[in-house]
DNA sequence: CTTAATATTGCGATTACCTCA
DNA sequence: ACTGAGGTAATCGCAATATTA
């Protein structure tokens, strides 16, 4: 028995299951499972698997476009994160909630009282580009900091005792990692507040791409960095694809086993029919027959070998008889020299 | 229309920092 | 106080695609 598990390029994920399906009728399992990450192919296979929108409608996310012709099996993913979920209305997000719109501007009126912590300031010329995108009337342009929760390591809160060191600490903070060499400074890894994270989270739930716009009303509102934010959702996308990995390999495992098992069962039927044949010799008056399965069209085949009729006559049990044979599941072998 | 150069974007791999047990 | 593990923000390089001259 074949065990078709491709766990990389998967060009065909089903081939082997439509071979499967019309032969054994005994086994009841089949599988097709496309697990290729690796490839282009795989990737798209997997974006198809996290449900992951393309969007057609900007221009700039016209890349995205293609679309996998063999989708892979479906699997339910498991929640990742226990996000209680909000309504549209509940959420101020900064563009339209309308699943289908990024327009980047939002109708919102709640977001102006939310306010969240602020690990940095976006520096005056983001705050422009946003600004610039936005309408005059969008909650961005009106966005307030109403509390503030420094989540910040002990340097942080350190730090934060001098605003003034503090700022210049975050302005350097947003810099590239090319403009902290050549300021000579190491990277500081700023942790988000519950308050962004959750939001940022509401977010990924509605668009787990950001088009530039709604990645600056969203930086915006949430007193990020534009850049902070594409690489929280480009980490977010990371993490998704890890968990359904997990999920891809748990459940190949658990079809390993199940095969394991109708292996064994297969085996132990394999050796009930020949004690039947040791002690009933007579009763189907079967030939010195060998089972054998076609590793290519897995279905059974018998050969007679002058071994196994060797082993018959030394047990008393078959006439050197040629035919006939005897097929298991009522199945004509594929091919009279099955290996 | 074709082509090369450039810009943009997302992803995988990795690093670096932070928190916590 | 120290330490290792785990989580995650951030970086880097690459590939695919779009745009433009």
């Amino acid at each position: 028995m074949e065990l078709g598990l491709s766990l990389g390029e998967a060009p065909k994920p089903f081939a082997f299951m439509e071979k499967s399906t019309k032969t054994n009728k005994g086994l009841e399992f089949c599988m097709g499972l496309g697990v290729g990450l690796n490839t282009r192919e795989g990737k798209e296979a997997a974006d198809q698997r996290h449900s992951i929108p393309r969007r057609s409608e900007d221009g700039e996310e016209g890349r995205d476009k293609t679309v996998s012709a063999n989708p892979p099996v479906q699997l339910d993913l498991l929640p990742l994160a226990p996000v209680p979920r909000y309504t549209s209305s509940q959420l101020p997000f900064p563009w339209p909630v309308d699943h289908g719109n990024s327009d980047g501007c939002s109708s919102g009126q709640a977001a102006t009282t939310r306010g969240f912590d602020v690990n940095l300031l976006p520096s005056t010329d983001e705050i422009d580009d946003a600004a610039a995108v936005d309408s005059p009337n969008s909650i961005a342009s009106s966005f307030q900091m109403e509390f503030s929760i420094y989540r910040g390591s002990k340097r942080d809160r350190e730090s934060s005792a001098a605003p003034a060191a503090n700022d210049c600490e975050a302005e350097r903070a947003s810099s590239r990692a090319s403009d902290e060499e050549e300021n000579g400074l190491t990277r500081k890894k700023l942790r988000l507040s519950k308050e962004q994270s959750a939001f940022l989270e509401e977010s990924f739930k509605e668009h787990n791409t950001l088009n530039p716009k709604q990645k600056l009303a969203l930086a915006k509102q949430l007193n990020l960095r534009p850049r902070q934010v594409e690489v929280w959702f480009q980490n977010r996308r990371a993490r998704t694809k890890l968990k359904q990995t997990e999920v891809d390999c748990e459940y190949l495992k658990r079809c390993c086993e199940t095969l394991t098992e109708e292996n064994r069962k297969l085996h132990k039927e394999l050796q009930e029919l020949r004690a039947l044949k040791t002690s009933h010799p007579f009763y189907m008056q079967l030939p010195a027959t060998t089972l054998t399965m076609c590793p290519s069209c897995e279905r059974v085949a018998t050969t007679t070998t002058p071994a196994a009729a060797d082993g018959a006559a030394k047990t008393g049990g078959f006439p050197a008889v040629s035919k006939p044979r005897f097929y298991p599941f009522s199945q004509q072998p594929h091919q009279s020299t099955a290996s």
